[in-house]
DNA sequence: TTCCCGATTGTA
DNA sequence: ACAATCGGGAAC
């Protein structure tokens, strides 16, 4: 399956489709990238979700075109990168929350300060960091910037499907999924 | 304009 | 187990 294609598909597809692809990020210092092994899906009807029943300034990103990447601040402290879904107008995006580095991984370690690669992108802002995807990057297109998504060559791989991390609301939906026995995930 | 709190992480 | 740290969004 192309990107394209991935990206046409409904939000949980998308989030269990993205899985083995690989993120590139061909920034100023070098290039990063690494395969998505953990990713969480968010939709319009779901409470937890930032797009729940309205756009605001912040959330814009969600609700337009496939391939729109947004990028918001948590707890004052990280930032975190989603995939949007679905045509414009409707708010629903993938979280990308962990993935296993391939290239770049002393440029990740530089960023991160961080020498175990077990850790470097394992979890949400962690990943954000390792690649150098800045809040400026909000916005930002996939495959129409420097931020890069190829589609994986081989067969299908197993994927867990569990419920979310560090949300409240929403919480017994099954909407998490990461590849099985991968070491690369922000938790078991 | 004030106030509350979160899709987290690193350290104790 | 808990602090760090700040902007969005709702309430007043």
């Amino acid at each position: 399956m192309s990107v394209e294609e991935i990206l046409s598909l409904p939000t949980l597809e998308v989030a269990k489709a993205l899985l083995g692809c690989r993120l590139i990020h061909a920034s100023e210092e070098g290039l990063t990238s690494g395969i998505i092994v953990e990713t969480e899906a968010y939709l319009r009807d779901d409470p937890a979700s930032h797009s729940f029943r309205k756009m605001t300034a912040r959330t814009a990103p969600m609700f337009d075109k496939a391939g729109t990447i947004y990028v918001y601040q948590i707890y004052g402290v990280h930032f975190c990168a989603n995939i949007t879904t679905n045509e414009t107008g409707i708010g629903e995006a993938v979280l990308l929350r962990a993935l296993q580095p391939v290239e770049g991984i002393e440029i990740m370690q530089k960023r991160r300060k961080n020498t175990d690669i077990k850790s470097l992108c394992s979890g949400p802002g962690k990943l954000v960091e390792a690649m150098g995807i800045k809040k400026t990057m909000n916005n930002w297109v996939v495959n129409e910037s420097p931020i890069q998504l190829i589609a994986p060559a081989g067969n299908n791989p197993e994927v867990h499907i569990t419920t979310r991390i560090g949300i409240t609301l929403a919480k017994d939906l099954n909407y998490r999924f990461y590849l099985k026995n991968n070491p690369f995930i922000s938790r078991k």
